[in-house]
DNA sequence: TACCGAACCGGATTGACAATCCGCTTCGGG
DNA sequence: CCCGAAGCGGATTGTCAATCCGGTTCGGTA
């Protein structure tokens, strides 16, 4: 599923993504076959054969942000004080949602069995990679220990939701994801449960 | 647009309501006037009638849920202590969104100017009570200052978007609100930017 | 009660879009 | 150059949205 074998089905195949992505970045995130086939130039059916899906064609365009928010992880990762991983790992989270919808798509939702192979293992990946950022944030008090790291994405995707509500996505993001990281600190105030 | 003057007019009016109702709490959200229609014993025109629009359907379905929370927000108005009364005020406005997707789907939106009166009035009442709130908070020093009321809805149903991803609708929901309510402190650590 | 115009009803119909299927074309290895 | 496999395209079928209008029902009036 990768590329395919003949060339003229590699070059179809990237005419249908660079119209899906033109799309896109256009404000349409129907991705419908019809409508992509006849910008694209090829037929329906080849669109349908290429991505049998909108889940797929959405997958395929949101692969490169997601391998580069595994390089943002990667680097939080590697950073030396925890609490600045963490920062950066869901910054990158949010910024990345915020740049490409498709993206935003993708990670909001649940691994399904029929999704591609690629995108699950990066997804494994991403998970694997936040689980040790959050551990060691954990482990230096920085974090508090109830949210795992599928918490922490849901939050994340729950961020972007707000801040694409409503017009001017501008500031706000920063805004709200400040809130979002003091909320994270191990309950502020009194050290264990401050409930009212 | 309220109730027809008609008695049988209003008399299929509620049984399409009550079909919606029952179609939305069956997890159907995509309210289709014909599949509506259908389950109704009416014909399609009639739910085209009295509901032109899938938002105007919506809209009605989340009457009762909008206004029993501007009751909560009275109350927590009413509420002593400015802290308490934001934490009243969110956690109602979370709490009725997981109830109600239907609410859920219109508090999301942004006003517009085609829809019903009733929702738009609702809507501001709603903005003043929450702004009155907020105020008191930030003046006691318990609010961090720079979120609007239209901040504090767009987060919230951020929220409520985080916690309907992924599966178990369950404890999450408390939780995640707990992590906000501690972001809105005012920059716990020290007084005014905490920037690292 | 009987009448009548307005209000309302229903569903046939038109149109947009999803998705499949198969005869034809093109590719590229031998 | 040949030929089987791979790919192509779009006609076609099915689903659903939305309108429109001839027929029906309501309820105010005399």
């Amino acid at each position: 599923m990768t590329t395919p074998r003949r060339a003229d089905a590699a070059r179809n195949r990237d005419r249908v993504l660079a119209t899906a992505r033109l799309a896109v970045a256009s404000g349409d995130l129907s991705l419908q076959h019809n409508d992509i086939a006849r910008r694209a130039g090829t037929g329906v059916g080849t669109v349908y054969r290429h991505f049998p899906t909108r889940r797929a064609l959405l997958e395929a365009l949101a692969e490169d942000t997601f391998t580069a928010l595994l390089d943002d992880a990667r680097s939080a990762r590697r950073h030396d004080d925890p609490g600045t991983g963490v920062e950066i790992l869901l910054r990158a989270l949010l910024t990345r949602q915020l740049a490409d919808p498709a993206f935003a798509e993708v990670i909001a939702g649940e691994p399904e069995q029929d999704a591609d192979p690629g995108t699950t293992a990066r997804r494994a990946e991403l998970g694997e990679l936040a689980r040790a950022v959050l551990d060691d944030a954990r482990r230096a008090g920085t974090l508090r220990p109830d949210l795992t790291e599928d918490d922490l994405r849901h939050l994340l995707c729950g961020v972007a939701f707000a801040v694409r509500i409503g017009d001017g996505p501008d500031e706000r993001a920063d805004r709200y994801l400040r809130v979002l990281l003091d909320g994270l600190r191990p309950t502020p105030g009194n050290p264990v449960d401050r409930r009212r």
